[in-house]
RNA sequence: GGCGUGGUAGCUCAGCUGGUUAGAGCGUCGGAUUCAUAACCCGGAGGUCGAGGGUUCAAAUCCCUCCCACGCUACCA
């Protein structure tokens, strides 16, 4: 449970988009849209909130991307980050300040802070053998070399992962490796990077989690794992041209030259938050100010992100605070799970997903386009498991909740205030019990919604706000205000009055999540002086959050014209909706038959493989032999260590297959082996080759015999 | 394989520091009403709380095993 009145300083960020491409569904709802939600909510009490953004825009994956396309990673940003900037605008993303890892303020910060760990010798440095492409004169970074995987042959696996096989490699496992570059054939040369030493900052770091028992499980859960696994030390330079450079007086201190040396795209991008507090104090007039934010410790921090993201907020930035010395940490990291889309998991590369700018331009004759998809989406967000996006789901929340629910009870209200009181606030005279029992929940609204959002209970404190609505509207029928205003029209008034209250309320309470239908409601209610959402200060006087439980609105004050008196929400017809299942099920399927990636069928027959010439074929080994021998590799799971007669010699193989088979199955086996394997060394036994198998779809193994003498060559 | 998170009504989810008849919204069935965007309001039906063990006077809630989904990671040579 948080305490709001712990801290009156919040800076809060929200995870750095990478400017390679536009912001989906599964971006706003994993960090983007709880994030606003909740900074509009602080604002709203009154608290002195920042809230920080900007793009990533470093990282080898731009720079890969630059080269595929012929153009400079330059244009790649200056494409992705006004486009994601406005669109987060349109969307009502309510920064202080959204800035980009391309600026000299963030090269500045960045650098300062390198070198003040650096002095401090919060670093290590290594000296180690990487590939370097002969041609373009540089190191090759993971992504850069391409080869054939080892694991399953694919012959355009990446240094890092290969993409048919979903094995981690690194990359000096690759065969045949060859830069992607120059197609040259990379060579290892010796480099010298700068490393954190995560290792010896688990103590401290446990310890400080340990403070924070009240953070979400998930995200204890995943950090617990890390620890369990042990830190290890990260490299956090690299020599690629494409980056924040490594400060050259901090190289030559270590007699290195910094010439060609980035600092890696996961240390700069968090320092991204500092840098674009920066700007904005700087904007502000008050270039000293983000200072208060970063180093009072009455600040209090949150970082907004999604799940991946958990171990750079959680463990890397802060130990790269601690060790700086001058900043406070973080004081939560709600991390949230992942959104899917219709049921499937949302993949960029497949096309399966919505894309924000899609959204707002498809959308764009709604009456507050952004709002419709803040309020579903607010609705349904991944906090504690992964949670499922369905058109249906979306028309429902906006129909039957934002229309019927809020829209109408809206209407109706100021329907009789109009027709039956001039457009004027009726008095209240007199409540009932019904009249007091509204006010009463009207009262506590405020308190129930607000505990939701200290404590990132996001959704909670969107169907919490909700209830109020469906409370009003309970309370209007029971009423009946239809007939008493012949039968008793004080009754009626009251009645008029009291829903009144309960509209301006929500116009409040609903701010954050509807911040455009809420500022027209406020409109027609003539409710001037309350307190923005957005930044910038506030007059004194305005009412804000927690005046939302008593009446805002005066008795006699009269409501603007409201002639058309147009609903709030339009309903979203079936049409609509069915037109962006089909737009989403084409678009899949066009990727689907343009990429013969089938990746994603892990139970059914693998792809078939690229074609090989016949030479790619003859270099392959295979021998005919009986396995002599088999017995269980200690502490292995997986592993049987083979002796296998290959006929002119006994080869020790090791074969991952103890899961389904004892050596007492195998022993005796005539089979064929790959002889020509390069030997590996796994368990601290050599393994000389490979042992072929079928895999059945179910994943079952054959193992590929034969009647042929040991030694016998296989073609 | 290891670790993490989840598996609760047809659907989306809450509850899970153990304790009255397991809750909400939607859907469904029925009723009431007509001010309002065929909206709103009331009520009923509907659940072996993933499976199986165990602890306890008492378990959705704690412990063990297993199954499934997702994520991270590893020993597929």
């Amino acid at each position: 449970m948080a305490d709001p009145s712990s801290s009156d300083r919040f800076l809060v960020t929200a995870a750095l988009p990478y400017a390679n491409g536009p912001i989906h569904i599964g971006h706003l709802a994993g960090a983007y849209l709880p994030a606003d939600l909740y900074v509009r909510y602080q604002r709203l009490t009154g608290r002195d909130v920042a809230f920080v953004c900007g793009s990533d825009e470093m990282g080898v994956a731009i720079l890969m991307r630059a080269l595929r396309e012929d153009r400079t990673p330059e244009d790649i940003i200056d494409t992705y980050h006004p486009q994601i900037r406005d669109n987060f605008e349109r969307f009502g993303m309510s920064f202080d300040h959204y800035g980009r890892t391309s600026s000299d303020t963030h090269t500045e910060t960045t650098q300062d802070f390198f070198r003040v760990l650096d002095g401090k010798d919060a670093f290590e440095l290594k000296t180690e053998e990487q590939l370097y492409d002969p041609e373009a004169e540089m190191f090759l970074a993971d992504r850069f070399v391409t080869g054939t995987c080892p694991v399953c042959g694919y012959e355009e696996a990446y240094g890092d992962q290969c993409e048919q096989c979903g094995s981690t490699l690194s990359p000096t496992e690759l065969e045949d490796p060859r830069s992607t570059l120059t197609d040259a054939t990379p060579e290892l040369r010796e480099t010298t990077h700068w490393y954190l030493p995560l290792e010896e900052m688990q103590p401290p770091l446990e310890d400080w989690i340990d403070t924070h028992p009240e953070w979400k499980n998930n995200v204890l859960g995943q950090i617990q794992s890390w620890f369990n696994d042990g830190l290890k030390s990260r490299a956090i330079t690299r020599d690629v041209p494409w980056g924040v450079p490594v400060p050259e007086e901090v190289a030559a201190r270590h007699g290195l030259e910094a010439e060609g040396k980035v600092i890696y795209v996961w240390f700069d991008a968090p320092i991204g938050y500092i840098s674009a507090t920066k700007e904005w104090a700087a904007q502000q007039g008050t270039p000293n100010a983000w200072t208060d934010y970063w180093q009072d410790e009455d600040t209090t921090l949150v970082h907004f992100i999604g799940k991946d993201n958990i171990i750079f907020h959680c463990l890397m930035f802060p130990s790269m605070l601690m060790e700086h010395g001058d900043y406070v940490l973080p004081d939560n990291v709600p991390a949230n799970e992942f959104l899917t889309l219709e049921g499937e998991k949302l993949s960029t590369s497949r096309g399966w997903a919505v894309w924000l700018h899609e959204y707002l331009d498809d959308f764009a004759d709604e009456r507050h386009t952004a709002d419709l998809l803040r309020y579903a989406l607010a609705a349904t967000l991944p906090e504690t498991a992964d949670a499922d996006f369905r058109w249906e789901e979306f028309q429902r929340r906006v129909n039957g909740e934002l229309a019927n629910v809020f829209g109408n009870f809206v209407h109706r209200t100021l329907t009789f205030a109009h027709r039956y009181f001039d457009g004027e606030v009726p008095p209240l005279q007199a409540p009932s019990a019904a009249d007091r029992a509204m006010l009463d929940a009207l009262q506590d609204a405020p308190a129930a919604v607000a505990a939701a959002y200290d404590d990132f209970r996001t959704r909670d404190a969107v169907s919490e706000t909700m209830g109020l609505a469906r409370r009003g509207n309970q309370y209007f029928n029971e009423t009946e205000p239809w007939h008493t205003h012949d039968t008793d029209p004080q009754a009626c008034a009251n009645t008029i009055h009291i829903s009144l209250q309960v509209c301006a309320s929500l116009a409040v309470l609903l701010e954050p999540v509807v911040p455009s239908a809420a500022a027209a409601l406020r409109t027609r209610l003539g409710l001037t002086d309350v307190r923005t959402s957005t930044p910038g200060p506030d007059p004194p006087s305005a009412a804000g959050w927690h005046d939302a439980g008593t009446p805002l609105l005066a008795a006699g004050a009269s409501l603007p014209a409201d002639p058309e008196a147009d609903p709030l929400f339009q309903k979203i017809d079936d049409d609509t909706i069915e037109a962006q299942i089909e737009k989403l099920r084409d678009r899949a399927a066009r990727h689907e038959s343009s990429s013969p990636d089938t990746t994603d069928m892990p139970d059914d027959l693998d792809a078939l493989s690229a074609p090989i010439s016949f030479d790619d074929f003859m270099a392959l080994d295979l021998r005919a032999g009986t396995i002599t021998a088999a017995e269980p590799v200690p502490d292995a799971d997986t592993l049987l260590c083979l002796q296998v007669d290959i006929g002119l010699e006994e080869r020790q193989i090791l074969a991952g297959v103890a899961e389904q088979m004892a050596p007492d199955d195998l022993v005796g086996l005539n089979i064929v082996v790959v002889a020509n394997m390069e030997p590996k060394e796994m368990f601290g036994l050599e393994s000389q080759g490979m042992v072929l198998m079928a895999e059945e779809p179910d994943g079952t193994f054959v193992p590929v015999t034969t009647d042929a003498e040991n030694g016998s060559v296989v073609r």
